[in-house]
DNA sequence: CGGTGGGATGATAACGTTGTCAAGCAAACG
DNA sequence: CGTTTGCTTGACAACGTTATCATCCCACCG
C-alpha cells in the first residue's frame, strides 16, 4: 500500500505555481482579471498536483452559502414509482450542477424526520420528500432559514408549501367509470393504508364514482389497509367467498395491484373477472390477460418537483402552488372483461 | 411571506445560554466534562433556537476529516437492480450515519467521471461505483489521498481495487447447461454491449457450457451488442427466420430478456421455444408461460460493498478483496420446454 | 496555610476557501 | 513630469466549527 498522502489544498497550489493564494481561486473559480500567462501557470499547478477545490470549505465563506445540494425523500428508493421520480429530479439537478442525497423512509414518519435532519446538518439547498408523516410544522423554521421545500407525490399537512401530486381522485373514477361502463355493478376496492392521502383520495374518487351512477358503497366491497401483496390477495380471496361476489376489482396501489393478480389467478378467475389498477406495473402487458391501469407518471412529477424547487431558489417567493399532474387509462385486457 | 432569518450559530447558542463557545461544542458532540446543569442550559438554548449544527464546517476542522457521506455511482438509479442496490448500500450506510449521494451514468463513462468528480469535490468518505469506463487509473491520486472505493457488479480495470460481483459465467453456464439437459442442441445467445465485463463473461459462460458438452459455437446464434428490448427482439426475430433456427435462448440480460419474451410472443411461439433470461425481471412469474432466469441478489452485493467500504473507512489496509456473489436459476415454466 | 492537582471553562488558532481592500504598476492624461 | 485611471495581484479577515491550551476554582495534601 502506498503512504497516505494529504490532500493538496489551494495554498499548495500557490505555492507551486508562484502566486497569491487569491489568483489560485480567480483562476478556480473562472473569476476574471488575471493575465492569461498566470493563469495558464496555475492551470498546469492545478494538473499537476491533481487538485480539486473543497465544495465544502467554498460554500462555509461563499456569501450566498448554496451547497448545490439537495435531499429527496422516498417512500423506498428501490420501488419503482420512487426510483422513477428519483431519476427525474437527478436528471432535472444535474442540468444545474447539483448532487442529489436520497434517502428511504418506508412510510414512518420519524425516519422521515431522521432523514430530513441529516440534510439540514448537511446544509441541502432544497427537499423535495415524499412524506410519511402527517404533521410538517416542524419544517417551518427550516423554511424560514431559506431551505426550498416542495412536496411530491402527496401534499403537505398543516404547512404551506409547494406540492405536485397526481390526479388520484380523477383517475380512481375515471377507472371505476370504465368499469362501470362495461356493465360491472359489484366492484372491489383494495386500498392502501388509509392514513395515506393518496390512499384516502383514490377511494373518495371510487365512492364518488359509483354514487354519481346511483349506487350504494357496499361495505363488504371495500378493503383498506392493505400495503403487501399477500394481504391484498387474501382480502380478493375473502371478497369471492362473499355470496354475492364482486365482478370487477379496482386496486387503488401497486402492491395490491400484483396481490390481486396474483389471487385471480390461484382462483382460476383471472379471465372471468375484471381488474383495473392504479399506478402501473413493469411488464403488465406480458401477463395473460393483460393488466389495465391508470398509469402515473413519475417522471413528470419528479421533474415538475424539481423544477418548482429550483424556481423557489432562484427567488420566487409567490405563494404556494399546488400541481395536478394527469393521470392516464390504459386499456390492455384485464379491464375490459364483461360481468 | 415570512422574512428570511438568519440560520443560529453555536455563537448564539452560547450567547442565550451564557456560556462560552466550547461549552456549546462540548455539549453537541457529547463531549465530557461539562456540569450536568450547564449542559442543561445550553441543551434549552439549542430547542428554544432549533438549532442545528453544520456538519461541513464541523467537517472542515475535525482531525479525521470525515464527512460521513459517501458516492454511489450507479447505471441508472432506476433500473431494478440498481435501485436494489441502492437501497441495501442506503441501509448499511444509514446503520452509521452515512448519508449516500446517489447518481446515473447510463453506461457513459464521461458522466461517470463527472460524478465521481463531484463526489471528490464534496470529499465523501468513500465511492462505490458501478463502472461504465474502462479505465480507472484516474482514481489512483483520489484513493491515495484517502477515499475509500469499492466496485460492485463489474470488476475495476487497470486497478487494484475491492470489487463484488455476481457470479456471471457460472450462471451463464448453469442456464446453457439447464437448456441442454433439456435435450436443446441449437441454443441462441442474445446479451449486452461485449465492452461491458459482465456481458462478456457471461457470453464466455455460454461458450463453455456448449463447448465441454461437445457442441460447436455457431455464430449465427450469437448476437452481443444489445442494450434494449427492440433490439433484442429484432435480433431474434432474425434467428427465427434462420434455415435451421434455435429451439432455445439464453438472454444474458434483463432489458434483452424482455425484449425476447415480446418477440417470441410475436411469432406466436412463446410455448415452443425456451428460453432463460439472466437477472431476474419483475412480475416474471405472472407472465405465461412463466419466466425462468437466473437471478442475481442486487441486495447481496450491495451490502456486501457497503460493508466492504466500511471496512476499508475503518482502516483495513490488506489486500483488494474479490468477491463472488453466487447466483441461483429459478425454473418457471419457459425454460423448461423441450425442443 | 501555602502549594498542588484535577476538573471545568473559555480564549484563541486553525481548517480551506472566498470577500474586501489596499498596493503596485503601467498607460493615459493634464 | 506629476497625477490620475485602470488593471492585476496578494495580504488579510471571515465563514462555523473543533483542537489546543491557558486559566480559574476548589479540594486536598504536607
Amino acid at each position: 500500500m502506498s503512504e497516505r498522502k494529504r490532500r493538496p489544498t489551494m495554498l499548495d497550489v500557490a505555492a507551486l505555481a508562484g502566486v497569491g493564494l487569491k489568483t489560485v481561486s480567480r483562476v478556480v473559480n473562472s473569476e476574471p482579471g488575471v493575465r492569461p500567462e498566470l493563469a495558464a501557470r496555475v492551470r498546469a499547478a492545478i494538473d499537476q498536483l491533481n487538485y480539486r477545490r473543497d465544495a465544502n470549505a467554498a460554500t462555509l465563506r461563499r456569501l450566498g452559502r448554496k451547497t448545490q445540494t439537495i435531499g429527496l425523500v422516498l417512500e423506498d428508493v428501490s420501488n419503482p414509482f420512487s426510483s422513477a421520480l428519483h431519476r427525474a429530479v437527478e436528471d432535472a439537478a444535474r442540468e444545474r450542477g447539483v448532487l442529489v442525497f436520497a434517502g428511504s423512509c418506508d412510510e414512518d414518519a420519524e425516519r422521515e424526520r431522521e432523514l430530513i435532519g441529516s440534510f439540514r446538518e448537511r446544509r441541502v439547498d432544497g427537499i423535495i420528500v415524499v412524506p410519511a408523516s402527517h404533521d410538517h410544522t416542524y419544517l417551518h423554521d427550516e423554511r424560514r432559514a431559506g431551505t426550498a421545500l416542495v412536496f411530491a407525490d402527496r401534499r403537505a399537512s398543516h404547512l404551506d408549501a409547494d406540492s405536485v401530486v397526481s390526479d388520484n381522485r380523477g383517475g380512481a373514477k375515471m377507472a371505476v367509470r370504465h368499469l362501470l361502463g362495461r356493465g360491472h355493478r359489484r366492484i372491489g376496492f383494495l386500498g392502501d393504508l388509509p392514513s395515506i392521502s393518496t390512499a384516502q383520495e383514490r377511494l373518495h374518487g371510487y365512492v364518488q364514482a359509483l354514487e354519481s351512477a346511483g349506487l350504494a358503497v357496499d361495505d363488504d366491497l371495500v378493503r383498506a389497509g392493505l400495503h403487501d401483496p399477500d394481504a391484498a390477495a387474501r382480502a380478493i380471496d375473502d371478497m369471492l367467498a362473499l355470496p354475492e361476489p364482486p365482478t370487477a376489482f379496482f386496486t387503488g396501489q401497486n402492491l395490491c395491484t400484483i396481490g390481486g393478480v396474483r389471487a385471480l389467478r390461484r382462483a382460476g378467475r383471472e379471465r372471468a373477472i375484471a381488474l383495473i389498477g392504479f399506478d402501473d406495473v413493469p411488464l403488465a402487458d406480458m401477463v395473460d390477460p393483460a393488466i389495465s391501469v391508470v398509469a402515473q407518471d413519475p417522471q413528470v412529477i419528479g421533474r415538475a418537483a424539481a423544477e418548482q424547487l429550483f424556481r423557489r431558489l432562484d427567488g420566487d417567493a409567490s405563494p404556494a402552488v399546488h400541481r395536478v399532474i394527469p393521470v392516464s387509462l390504459i386499456p390492455r385486457g384485464s379491464g375490459e372483461i364483461a360481468p
